[in-house]
DNA sequence: TAATTATTTTAGATTCGCCTAAAATATTAT
DNA sequence: ATAATATTTTAGGCGAATCTAAAATAATTA
């Protein structure tokens, strides 16, 4: 059971799951756009991971992971956040500079070192992003949120996840001062652009765009 | 001057710079001993590094680093010996487990996270094994030490270093409880085969082999 | 349904790191 | 100095991962 994979099957690997999270059956220009290679190459890679029984693959008709691929994918997943979340609150690293980082720390094989990582850290539930993080065994916590755009207004909601981690939007973010666990109401709903005015605790309210409301994800929080 | 270097390259730099701390000009046939490659595979690597004027290379001439490939060298050593205190001081490793898991993570290639790192571990200037961790500039603390076969009898020393990293060297010391900072006393030298006896503190005297001596580094203690 | 367009796969090359076998050069022994 | 041996380099090839261009298949549109 023991992989043994390179760094670029781990990268296709975790690249197919994460489509599969949105999409159910994944389709090989959506792997070529997210790993910012070619068609051709995906193909050639879908041909590698299906005689390794980590993907089903049959030509021409999409894929997905198998239960293997699912439980590599996990671990690197794991890794991914568990790196994360070192990288921001032991190293002082800023939210929006860890996931370039992470992304080549996950392809550290030592699973002791996970371990003794997440030790370390007191096995933490969530990375900077708001995203689980899957213990050994894959499990990770679900969180019921809902996207910004179907908070309705006036209810007290906090900021669980961020739909990417673009330098671009965490870069925004930090310029409004929304960060997870920002408490948000919204006020008003502008029909026109789908713009919506927020208020968040001691500042006076402001509008945000369709496309940011789009990228956050929210709880609804007790109105104490 | 931003480098760029494949993980294969870096390996092969690193083994070239330990090669010729001992050795000065390196020979193609130690390095392929160390890297467990082929005469032929170091040829084509020493082409490569040539161009790139990391190495002075002439054909059957051996060769040495040049100024670049120094520096390229010492950041690896710099990212190793940081990890590997890491791996021991927070994570809890021992230190016969660690070199493997820094031969990957010396290939992380962000700058900003060696920074970070030496600041959160408070600027070590020793790795686990005793070696000097190199700064930011290259620079490192020179540590007067000498062979234990060197240690005239009756003199009380402290172990500074050991001279490799081999598994079988660390189980042997743990077993015979010797680390970094034992204090050792050199009891009687047999010539037969050049053991030696030695006393640690608060412990009988006994024989250790002439290749045990021969991998343990240590500077005199003022006798107190 | 048939034609057009989009997607996916194949064919054929390229680069990197590696190998074995043979040739070139250097070293050592006679 | 010459021969034998050791070391290094070259020649030629292989697998992984990539690419472009062309062929095969699927999906859409007319
Ligand atoms: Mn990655
Ligand atoms: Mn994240
Ligand atoms: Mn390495
Ligand atoms: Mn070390």
């Amino acid at each position: 059971m023991i992989a043994n994979l390179s760094i670029t099957e781990e990268n296709y690997i975790k690249a197919i799951y994460h489509l599969q999270q949105t999409d159910g059956n994944v389709t090989t220009n959506e792997v070529a756009e997210m790993l910012h290679t070619k068609a051709a190459s995906v193909t050639d890679m879908l041909k590698k991971l299906n005689a390794k029984n980590i993907v089903n693959y049959a030509k021409y008709q999409g894929f997905t992971l198998s239960d293997d691929g699912r439980k590599i994918a996990l671990s690197i997943v794991r890794k991914h956040r568990l790196w994360e979340y070192f990288l921001v609150e032991k190293l002082q690293f800023g939210w929006d500079e860890v996931h370039e980082v992470a992304e080549e720390l996950e392809h550290i094989s030592s699973l002791k070192l996970v371990e003794k990582l997440d030790a370390f850290l007191e096995y933490p539930k969530f990375d900077p992003h708001g995203d689980p993080i899957p213990d050994v065994n894959g499990k990770m916590v679900y969180q019921p949120q809902i996207n910004l755009t179907d908070l309705p207004p006036s209810e007290l909601a906090e900021v669980t996840a961020v739909g990417s981690q673009s330098t671009e939007l965490l870069e925004l973010l930090k310029h409004k001062k929304i960060a997870i666990g920002t408490k948000i109401i919204i006020k008003k709903k502008f029909l026109f652009d789908n713009s919506i005015e927020i208020k968040l605790q001691n500042q006076a309210a402001f509008t945000i765009s369709q496309q940011l409301a789009q990228a956050l994800f929210v709880k609804k929080t007790p109105n104490e």
